[in-house]
DNA sequence: CGACCCTTTGAGACTCGTCAACAACAGTGG
DNA sequence: CCACTGTTGTTGACGAGTCTCAAAGGGTCG
């Protein structure tokens, strides 16, 4: 299901992320600047793009596939605190080190920049800093949504909530009708990482929505919806905003 | 203990944040053009500053005083998704309507501006709008250090990283050496809130910290600090960081 | 002094994590 | 073709940790 990779030659007028990544309030000239220092990077799921604690010489944005932004304690607990998809931009320009590792999940395409040269790029092109300063108060904003999840809401919750994004990103990715089919695109344990669960909770709460027929379950990676407000319902969340709020 | 707010009538190359906050990058004349737009306001401690879903007609730095950001569900439990401190800036840019409540704590003075203006500032000089990406850099990295707390640290750890947030920020206030003294800017309820607890648990924990000779506690409000090693250790991090990390 | 708020402490219930067994499936090699 | 092995997901039993409900202590302010 995973296509095949964009080559490293296409220019960023013809990139599929074009007017929604960082890049996206560049104009002709200033594209023209990026594409010359750009280039493509593909990671096989599972391997890892960045590691906490280490130099990253490169930042970019995410053009095809899934990243995870996680964070280990000493004695191996761990917290999913970011789930990036294609357009989102991985990497703080001025600041070498991240404190999370960075895994592809699926299939990944990066649309990399060498860093160095990246942060001189933005001194220069304020279009750059503004849209990333738009990027970053959008992950900040659902940054804040997902501390919500994690401090308050019950295992079911979190599953059903969890599942809501998901379908939303779907719905504005072409389906649509009050009836949708989901592809998860993680394994449990990544799941239960994202909600701060175990595995074993994730799959009961999994079964239980499926028993209170809010989902259908067609295998274990793939799960229908026949009621979207029901879905919502179980989030505890207000049903005022529909599928794509 | 709270110090008398400061008049509207301060010059901002006088201000105590000039050189942290948004406005910490603009020259002289920059300097100017933002001084002859804000002014300063303040509000009583539990006041609203913003209300969820209501349009906020400035925006601004905390000047002194502390702001708590919560969301609330629709059954009434809550979730502190920030906490703002002086230099903090409150309020997005071309977003007017907030997600979230914002509360003062204490006593709070905040450096505002008319957000149309702002925002046409903002276009006029990157200065601007650079200092505001790494200020929302930054409280995006806290957030991802709070959701790993919120998601995978015991009561205990929760409560034992909260006072290593606070006696951090009492160190490099000024305070220091080995030993520390909190003042606790909140009530119990929003310590809750903010570690997704209750406050049962939250004063549970606190004693058992304290039988545990972590802290010691002066009054429900005052705690002393007798080795902070120990208590990165109950807050399940690692102890390489010194105090000011 | 009384009223009120915040905090502490106790007892019991419930959620979720831990440990363990098992099923389904893919890949490997005989 | 069939064990053998490893991976992923499901289910069960049990216990620890946290929440809920309840009551009592300590401060502040009228």
């Amino acid at each position: 299901m995973i296509k095949p990779a964009p080559t490293k030659h296409i220019h960023c007028s013809d990139c599929p992320i074009r007017h929604r990544a960082v890049c996206s309030y560049a104009d002709r000239d200033e594209l023209d600047r990026l594409n010359a220092i750009k280039y493509y990077k593909t990671y096989p799921p599972g391997s890892e793009v960045v590691a906490a604690g280490e130099e990253s010489t490169a930042i970019g944005s995410v053009v095809e596939g899934v990243v995870s932004l996680s964070k280990t304690m000493a004695d191996g607990r761990r917290q999913m605190v970011g789930l990036m998809f294609p357009s989102d931009f991985i990497g703080r320009p001025n600041v070498p080190v991240a404190p999370f590792d960075a895994l592809a999940v699926t299939e990944v395409t990066l649309c990399l920049f060498p860093r160095p040269r990246f942060e001189r790029l933005m001194r220069d092109i304020p279009a750059l800093e503004r849209r990333l300063l738009e990027i970053t108060l959008d992950e900040l904003d659902a940054a804040r949504d997902w501390m919500l999840l994690l401090g308050r809401k019950t295992a079911q919750e979190k599953i059903a909530s969890f599942l809501t994004i998901l379908a939303r990103r779907a719905a504005a990715a072409g389906d649509s009708g009050g009836s949708l089919r989901i592809a998860l695109p993680i394994t449990r344990e990544a799941i239960g990482d994202y909600l701060g669960l175990t595995i074993e909770t994730v799959s009961r709460q999994m079964t239980a929505l499926r028993k209170a027929g809010v989902i259908v379950l067609e295998d274990a990676r793939n799960i229908h919806i026949p009621d979207f407000a029901a879905l919502l319902e179980a989030a505890g969340e207000d049903s005022d905003g529909g599928l794509i709020a």
